[in-house]
DNA sequence: GTGAATGCAAAACCTTTGCAACTGG
DNA sequence: CCAGTTGCAAAGGTTTTGCATTCAC
């Protein structure tokens, strides 16, 4: 289950790509060429790409990036809440920058990755938020079989 | 197994103790001593602790288990459904042994792990699944802050 | 000019693997 | 006896860190 591309089911809005020097800046942080890369690295294949794939392809339009810059880029997006962090299993964090209501789906055969559409709210998700606690941003992960998979059993 | 050392810090309930082994012959794997202290710790103390952890309070019981060992147990153990992984952040993979309905919340600031006990069931959590997708589980993840630390703010 | 961000390389950390020895049925 | 499991040590992969240099404001 290494290795494996991930699918995505929506469609990107169209100014996200200027967003990321509003939110950046907003968030106190400096915008950069590299944060601007990685950004547009997400946006352009919406896989779920680990850091490592992120590194691989930001390197086209910026050979010289290094790896400690991409983490330093990504965490500086994701507290920009431009990209959101996808902990699926024990191997490496994934990143998705699709901030809409969705939740991931990890195929346990192929290891695909979907997205499934739809808000996952604590009102309607049916757990109970202790009196004073503050619910920032609820993440689902669903763990099946694909369409793919499931046939073949 | 019947003489049970009273060395362990915690009383496992008698259900769960004799779980292990039905559970895991039915999954086809051998009963050992090893996989009986690694569920033991897990059900002592339910604060979701990372394979490191693991390792280190079963040595009390077990001085001579490795690290190698603690995870092949604890993937035993997964395989079996007595205990689930819970990936929350880039830092290693927890283990849960509650295996009922409940959502995880870890707070921005101070870390802590907390259950939000309730369902968390596709018809009511508001994703919509895919034609010929088999969802098999699913687990919340909640970000946000802690009561103590929610005062701070 | 100054603090923040970068690139590099090394370190730290987490998890898996290969293999000989052992164990439980 | 035999397949499955263990312990060890080493390898593999991911993420973080320290520091000199560069960059954005």
């Amino acid at each position: 289950m290494k290795n494996v591309k991930a699918r995505t089911v929506f469609v990107p809005p169209h100014r996200e790509r200027d967003a990321i020097y509003e939110c950046i800046a907003e968030a106190g942080l400096r915008p950069t060429p590299q944060r601007n890369v990685v950004y547009g690295v997400l946006l352009g294949e919406r896989d779920h790409p680990t850091a490592d794939e992120v590194f691989l392809r930001a390197k086209h339009s910026k050979p010289d990036i290094s790896m400690a810059t991409v983490y330093n880029c990504l965490d500086a997006l994701v507290k920009c809440d431009l990209v959101k962090q996808v902990n699926l299993d024990r191997s490496a964090t994934r990143y998705c920058p699709n901030m809409g209501e969705h939740a991931h789906f990890q195929c346990e055969e192929c290891g695909t990755i979907t997205d499934f559409e739809g808000t996952a709210k604590p009102k309607t998700s049916g757990f109970r938020v202790p009196r004073g606690f503050k619910v920032k941003q609820v993440e689902m992960s669903i763990r099946g079989l694909c369409r793919e998979c499931a046939k073949k059993e």
